[in-house]
DNA sequence: AAGTGAACCTGAAGGC
DNA sequence: TGCCTTCAGGTTCACT
């Protein structure tokens, strides 16, 4: 499911349920996920407050009243859904009515609000490539999963000379830049197929080839900066998008996908105004790319 | 260093 | 209906 928008999507719905919210009781339904839960995961969690709930690129991340913070990634299939404790339906929920999505339902947070009420948060990740493990709260940032995090693509920091900056020598397609979370940390495959085709560039094209010949951001570098911040900014908008797995946590889904110029939309014709070309799917690095050929360079 | 391919795991979709 | 193959929003590791 998640790339950057969606996780953040999911930060929103989770944020105002579980911050100065207290941890009741802590369900972990199977030992692992992508990796073991951590050492008494529910008895570290039982009877701490919920502090402030954060993402940093892909990743979830909560800081309690005491002890450890929790680091959260929600892989390929991970979802959250928030369930009223008296099993009343929350509006939106039908696919997880059925009991085989029930078997996924691997962790649940038994919660009451800083309001008072009792609530469910409850993780779903049938594929099992998320996680939940817990990090030294204070040095946060210095984990092994997020150190080598590069820049966050949200901020007014991302723009053309920082792109031509990170990019420049680099052989490797723009697609393979764009993918690496060591330079910009929170895109993938659907954002960086789009942000490349609303900036008029193919994911073929060299890296480095963005960088100017004086050293100074090209203008290139600067359409996909914003390129870049305007699809995130409108997925996140939409409520991420929902191809398979991808929920609000009131269980409604996110209408990005509607918006897509060429995500999986090989053999149609190219969205863009006066183009007319037809888009392509190839392979990169072991993931589709769609993108036009036209009309993007 | 940079690129490729496989691995992790399950479910959905399409072809026959 | 069933069986088979392919593919999927991510990350990491082993190998050229």
């Amino acid at each position: 499911m998640p790339e950057l928008p969606e996780v953040e999507t999911v930060r929103r719905g989770l944020q105002p349920v579980l911050e100065g919210a207290r941890i009741v009781r802590v369900e972990a339904r199977r030992p692992n996920l992508r990796f073991p839960l951590p050492d008494r995961f529910a008895e570290q969690l039982e009877g701490r407050r919920v502090a402030s709930l954060g993402r940093r690129a892909k990743y979830l991340t909560a800081h309690l009243d005491a002890g450890p913070a929790l680091i959260c990634h929600l892989g390929m299939s991970g979802s959250f859904r928030i369930e009223h404790a008296d099993g009343a339906a929350t509006p939106g929920i039908f696919r997880h009515e059925r009991s085989k999505d029930a078997v996924h339902d691997h962790v649940v947070l038994h919660v009451e609000t800083a309001a008072g009420e009792l609530k469910r948060v409850v993780y779903n990740d049938p594929r099992r490539f998320g996680f939940m493990l817990f990090a030294e709260p204070d040095r946060l940032s210095e984990h092994p999963l997020l150190a080598g995090l590069g820049i966050e693509p949200t901020g007014n920091a991302l723009d053309g000379d920082l792109i031509a900056g990170l990019f420049r020598g680099r052989a490797a397609p723009l697609k393979s830049a764009l993918m690496d979370q060591r330079l910009i940390a929170g895109l993938g495959n659907i954002y960086v197929c789009e942000a490349l085709w609303r900036a008029g560039l193919s994911p073929r094209r060299a890296a480095g080839s963005l960088a100017g010949a004086t050293g100074r951001s090209s203008v290139r570098a600067g359409r996909l900066a914003q390129a870049i911040r305007d699809v995130l900014g409108a997925a996140i908008e939409a409520g991420g998008s929902s191809l398979r797995d991808h929920r609000l946590t009131d269980g409604t889904l996110g209408y990005f996908q509607h918006s897509f110029g060429v995500y999986d939309r090989e053999g149609e014709t190219c969205p863009r105004q006066g183009c007319g070309g037809t888009i392509k799917r190839i392979v990169q690095n072991g993931r589709s790319t769609f993108y036009c050929p036209a009309c993007q360079r």
